[in-house]
DNA sequence: CGCGCCCATTGATTCAAATCAAACAAATAC
DNA sequence: GTATTTGTTTGATTTGAATCAATGGGCGCG
C-alpha cells in the first residue's frame, strides 16, 4: 500500500536547523511552512537565476550544490561562492530588484522557492524570522570578509588549505565525513574562487599529496592531516 | 542672540537620502527620528568598535571617514572597506552578536548610534524601513562581490584604477568633485584593501602620473583622464 | 569498442608583484 | 627651531604564480 504523499514542509525538513530559525512555536512553524511557495529542480549545468534577471525570491537549497559567479562583459569571471544544502542564495538581488550574479547548479539540485515579499511580510509578524533573515545576511557579509582576507593576503597553498578546511567543515555540519569529500567543481572553478589559475590549483594539490597531507584521486579528496592544513592557514610565515 | 539648539534629527539631516528610506510619511519620519539614540564622536585613529566586542548598534556616519579591518591572531591584516558619510557600518556584528572586525576612524568623525533592537522593532511596523535595512545589507553583499572580483582577477593597475573611480564616484554622490579627492588613508591601507604592498601602490600611482592619467601630490589626487582609468578596469587585455 | 572531448597534470619559461634597501618628505614631538 | 617618527618614493633583486605547451586519464557517445 502506498503512503499518502508526505507533506514536504519546513516543519519536517531535516535541514530545518540550517535554514530556518530555531525555537519556534507550533503555530509559528505552521506559518513558516507557507513561505515555501514551490520547489524547483535544477539540472546540473543549468542556472537557478542569472545576472540581470528580475529578483523575486530567495532560494533554500534542499539538495545539490551550486556556484555563484560574476561574469563581466569584458570577460572577467569570478566565482563568488559555493553553496550546499541548507544554504540560502539570492541575497544579492534584493538591493536593485535584479540579480547581479549567476547561480549555476554543479549537480542536479532542488531548491525551495521563497518569495521575498512573503518573507518580508511574515518577518514583520514573526520576530524570530526577522532576526533569522538579518543573521543570514550578516553571515554572508562576514563570510565574504573572510574571502577578502584570503584573496588579499594568502599565498596559493594557504588559500587551497583554507578552502578545503572550509568545505569539509560545512559538509561535516551536514553529517558527512570530516576527512573525505568529493569536489563538485572543476579545478578551474576552484581557481576562480581562490584567485588562482587552474594549473596552480592542480600543482598545489600535488604538493599537498607529496607532503602527505591529503590524498587526491580526481575529485575525490581525503584529508590525512587536518592539523597541517590548519597550520598552513594560521602561519603566514610557513616553513616549507 | 543664540539660536535655540537645532534639533539634529534624521528628518532634517542632509544625509537623509543616503542612509534612510525615501518617501516616508510625516508620522513615519518622526518615528525614525527616535531610532538614533545618541551621537558619538570618534577621534582620528580611535575605534568605533573592535573585533570581539559585543554588538548592539549599527552606526550611520555623519561626518568623517572610516576603515574596517580584519586582524587575525597570526598577524594577517585585511582592510575590508572604507566608509564615508551616509554609509552604515556594523552589519558584521549581527550574526553572532559580536563584531568581527575593527572600525577605525581615519579622520575625526561623528556617527549616529542606532540600537539594533530598535531598528528591528521599528522595521516590523514601518515597511519602508524594513525594506531599507534589507537593501543596505544586500548592497554590502554586492559590494563585496565586486571586491572579490577585483582581488581575484585584476592586476595592480586595474585594482588601483577601480579603487580611485569608486572613491570619486561616491564622493561625487555627496556633492564633491568628480575629479579631485583627498585620500584619507595611507598607501599601506590602500594596499591592504587592494591586496597589494604599499610599494606597489606607490609605483602604480607613479605610473598613472607618468601616463598623464592623474596628478598626485601626497594624498591629494586629481583625476585627469577618467576614461583612461575606466578602460583600464574594463579591458583585462590592457595595452601598456 | 573506440573516438573525441573535457578535465587534470606536469614541465619550461616568463612576468608581475613582493621583498629588500635606501633616501627623502612631511608631520609631530620636544 | 630642531629632532624624531611616520609615510612615501624609487631602485635592485627575488620569487610565486601565470603563461605557454604537451601529455595523459576518464567518461560519454556514436
Amino acid at each position: 500500500m502506498l503512503n499518502p504523499a508526505i507533506k514536504v514542509a519546513c516543519s519536517n525538513c531535516n535541514l530545518r536547523e540550517l535554514c530556518m530559525p530555531i525555537g519556534l512555536s507550533g503555530p509559528e512553524m505552521d506559518r513558516l511552512d507557507d513561505l515555501v511557495a514551490t520547489r524547483r529542480r535544477i539540472r546540473r549545468g543549468q542556472t537557478l537565476f542569472t545576472n540581470g534577471e528580475r529578483f523575486s525570491s530567495l532560494y533554500a537549497i534542499r539538495t545539490g550544490f551550486f556556484k555563484t559567479c560574476l561574469a563581466t562583459e569584458d570577460g572577467r569571471d569570478q566565482v563568488t561562492g559555493f553553496q550546499m544544502a541548507g544554504e540560502i542564495i539570492g541575497l544579492d538581488g534584493i538591493v536593485n530588484d535584479r540579480h547581479t550574479c549567476d547561480a549555476v547548479a554543479l549537480e542536479d539540485a532542488e531548491v525551495c522557492v521563497m518569495p521575498f515579499d512573503r518573507i518580508e511580510e511574515l518577518s514583520r509578524e514573526v520576530t524570530a524570522l526577522q532576526t533569522h533573515v538579518h543573521k543570514i545576511m550578516s553571515r554572508e557579509i562576514v563570510r565574504e570578509h573572510g574571502v577578502m582576507l584570503l584573496l588579499g593576503s594568502m599565498r596559493a597553498e594557504e588559500r587551497l588549505a583554507a578552502f578545503l578546511l572550509n568545505l569539509v567543515q560545512r559538509l561535516h555540519a551536514r553529517g558527512f565525513s570530516q576527512s573525505e569529500l568529493i569536489l563538485r567543481m572543476t579545478r578551474e572553478e576552484i581557481g576562480s574562487y581562490l584567485g588562482l589559475k587552474l594549473e596552480t590549483v592542480s600543482r598545489t594539490f600535488s604538493k599537498f599529496v607529496d607532503e602527505g597531507m591529503v590524498e587526491v584521486k580526481q575529485r575525490h579528496v581525503r584529508i590525512l592531516d587536518t592539523q597541517a592544513l590548519q597550520s598552513l592557514v594560521n602561519n603566514p610565515a610557513h616553513c616549507h
